[in-house]
DNA sequence: GTAAAAAAAGACCGATTGGTTTATTTTTGA
DNA sequence: TCAAAAATAAACCAATCGGTCTTTTTTTAC
């Protein structure tokens, strides 16, 4: 009873790269047969068991696919930032991650939210409802690293942690947008350099200092 | 021979409505007939004859309806910013309009750029190369725009005017899709805040205006 | 080691995909 | 007005879509 589980991740990994480039309708069944060397009756037979939604499998499978991609990237930043204590220096880190990941993503296709939540707005119903809990779930890890940077006095409590928040995913995700199209790492560049200035004014002036 | 050309760019208009609101891969020829009121052969006929690119013909109306829909998209903004001389004062129109029609986008659907890059990317090259053309061009326009106002003495000649317009669209379109994805106005408030600070800070300064 | 259970293979299914073709209707220009 | 030309409708096509089902193979637990 532990095959199965090993065989189901891997087809889940397999699938998360397929759904990340090629979208939703995009890809089909027989390409992630071949992208898991397994046929038909192996996939649809991991996935229908137990969940037994009647959403069809195909979504069964997109839906695991999207939630494991956003896990991965979410691990890879916690790994570089887990161990830096100093808030400023945290937020920072997530901006240099992106810088150095643009074009050399964690998940091939780029960033999961940002992929899916296109085709997923007006079609996909159960995916749109992930993407909008992982940009949740993101922008409130955001929101508790600048509130604790104001508790701990490393960041001044005159700024608005979830208007930053947005603020600061916006740019990373508008950046990334631009760094995509042009095949480029520019744009993204210009976006960094601004939102390290504005992590960096996030530190205490000395009129907060005093009060 | 007017009527074909009517005819013509009514498909290509309520196609443009389908592939941004559903993407290529979505937006099936039926849906196209039926959006349009037409049959298959009408469809056909109106678009085979001419180009007769072995591309075929759903790509040849997605091409037309995504250059139609990135003309749309302009043309509503110039009509507002063409008005204004102060290029300070044009740059933040456009930020206006933006944060006016976020959940109201000319083309339903959102920012063509922006749906139709993502899935452009990986699968569809002739539109990718549309959406990267329609990316510089915008690019280009506010470059412009702000190289005049340094010109002008409106704005200081620190800023590089590259720069600037890949946080400008970087910006928007990081907002855009926040309000999207949270079907809220919020993530762009936000953004749109940020940005026309940084449009105010163009300005010349004390030093700049003695040299 | 072996029998029961789980997993996988692959033929098969109806529906839909983008696209073609032929017949018919409509538009056009003289 | 009327014939030539263009535009449209609709039947038709092979290929592919997501999904099912039966058979065979592989695990698993004793």
């Amino acid at each position: 009873m532990k095959k199965s589980e090993k065989t189901r991740q891997h087809i889940i990994e397999k699938a998360a790269i397929l759904f990340n480039q090629k979208g939703f309708n995009g890809t089909s069944m027989t390409d992630i047969m071949e992208a898991t060397g397994m046929s038909k009756g192996g996939i649809y037979g991991n996935f229908k068991r137990d969940g037994m939604d009647k959403n069809g499998v195909k979504e069964e499978i997109a839906v695991a696919a999207f939630e494991h991609a956003v896990a991965k990237v979410y691990s890879e930043i916690s790994l570089r930032t887990r161990v830096i204590e100093n808030t400023i220096d945290k937020l920072k880190m997530v901006v240099y991650f992106y810088k150095e990941r643009v074009l050399n993503p964690p998940v091939e296709g780029g960033c999961p939210i940002q992929n899916t939540s296109i085709e997923a707005e007006n079609n996909q119903l159960v995916l749109k409802e992930k993407v909008q809990e992982a940009m949740l779930v993101w922008h409130r890890r955001v929101v508790r690293t600048v509130e604790k940077g104001i508790e701990r006095g490393e960041i001044t409590p005159r700024v608005n942690p979830e208007e930053f928040a947005m603020l600061f995913i916006g740019m990373i995700e508008g950046g990334i947008m631009g760094a995509r199209i042009w095949n480029s790492k520019k744009p993204f560049n210009a976006m960094s350099k601004k939102l390290l200035e504005m992590i960096e004014d996030l530190k205490p002036k000395e009129k907060d200092q005093t009060v």
